[in-house]
DNA sequence: TATCTTCCATACCGACAAGTATGGTCTGAA
DNA sequence: TTCAGACCATACTTGTCGGTATGGAAGATA
């Protein structure tokens, strides 16, 4: 299954992925801005001599790296798609989202990139869960304008509980106070939507 | 009232809280990596030999910066503290929010930043805003423990509000898409609030 | 064994930013 | 008018990064 990497004295010799992977864990851990390709280097064990090789220049690791997390993204999101009740889902949507770790800081990192090419692949992965959100609301009832806000309001929720979740902060540093998050913004956004949500 | 600065040749001389906003307004729109001293020197017309006037290096400006985000973040809130009515007072709190946008991009550019500096003026910010929220729900009858699940589940509401707002993302892009999400959100975390909300 | 390809090391260049040293110029006060 | 200090320009050093050129060693292939 695995597709026989090329080796060199016995170790496997570094991939394309390779150097996205190690991209991806310095943009979520220090921002686009920290990606520098002697560092990767250093922490791959190689010398730029492979980097060269593997892509034409800095622009196309990021590019190649944020495309690689928009795929992973996606089949993430698929997976929970494939869930049959819609609150099940919902819930499964935050909790799988607080869980994700990396995902959520490189989410942050690249959020607060001026690239236009990294919005317009923040905003393709924004509007794929956007619209599984509203979606799922549409199924409990909602009509397409309130499902929409809700997701719109349900999708703020989820990012800016990451956002407190990182920088190590007080408060939803447990885990028993995520799922007490979890919890508490289930109540407040899926709860209402059984309502008739007629203005 | 004005401190009468210090002139030359009929021009007044650069102050270190002009070297300040500019570096808020480069994080702001480039994020902390983005702060350069040549670059700050050629928006404001000088050269490094007045940077190093007023500050002692990088870090220095950057910490000092980052102060004065924190105090003008301050003020602001204590503003909106002194509104009696706690609905109005939530509700002034969210539209102001998403209406100050230097101070949302400097909040979304701080956040990614891994220094523990930073990471730890930002817990003071985010802790000050927090408590008003929680104090303001508590107002309206929760309890304490609701109240702050509450002012968690605001306060991320709000953060990604921002969120959604930045990246010229099609979603909150007109005013009245803001207004309408601003009152979408203020009826599922201030109506709500208004029940028995006992379990 | 001979050769081709894959992958990487090394050396080098230009650009640019952080920081230092130093001297100059303007202003306000004595 | 003189002078001390505030404010800044200039020149320079050091370090690092992006990018290029080139050669070489290890696997694959015949």
């Amino acid at each position: 299954m695995t597709k026989t990497a090329h080796t060199r004295l016995g170790v496997p010799t570094r991939t394309a992925e390779d150097w996205e992977e190690a991209a991806l864990d310095v943009i979520a851990s220090g921002g686009i801005a920290a990606v520098s390709i002697p560092e990767l280097a250093r922490t791959l064990d190689v010398t730029k001599g492979s980097f060269y090789w593997h892509f034409t220049g800095l622009d196309d690791l990021v590019r190649r790296a944020v495309a690689r997390w928009d795929r992973l993204d996606k089949e993430t999101l698929d997976q929970i798609r494939t869930i049959e009740d819609p609150v099940v889902r919902l819930r499964t949507l935050f909790a799988e989202a607080m869980a994700a770790q990396r995902a959520q800081s490189l989410y942050l990192a690249l959020a607060v990139s001026p690239s236009p090419d990294i919005g317009a692949a923040l905003r393709k992965v924004s509007s794929r869960r956007l619209k599984l959100l509203a979606d799922t609301y549409r199924e409990l009832g909602m009509t397409e304008l309130a499902a929409q806000q809700q997701a719109l309001l349900a999708y703020s929720a989820y990012i800016g509980g990451v956002h407190l979740r990182s920088n190590d902060a007080p408060w939803l540093r447990e885990t028993r106070d995520v799922r007490a998050y979890v919890e508490h913004a289930s109540m407040a956004l899926i709860e209402p939507s059984r309502r008739k949500t007629k203005r």
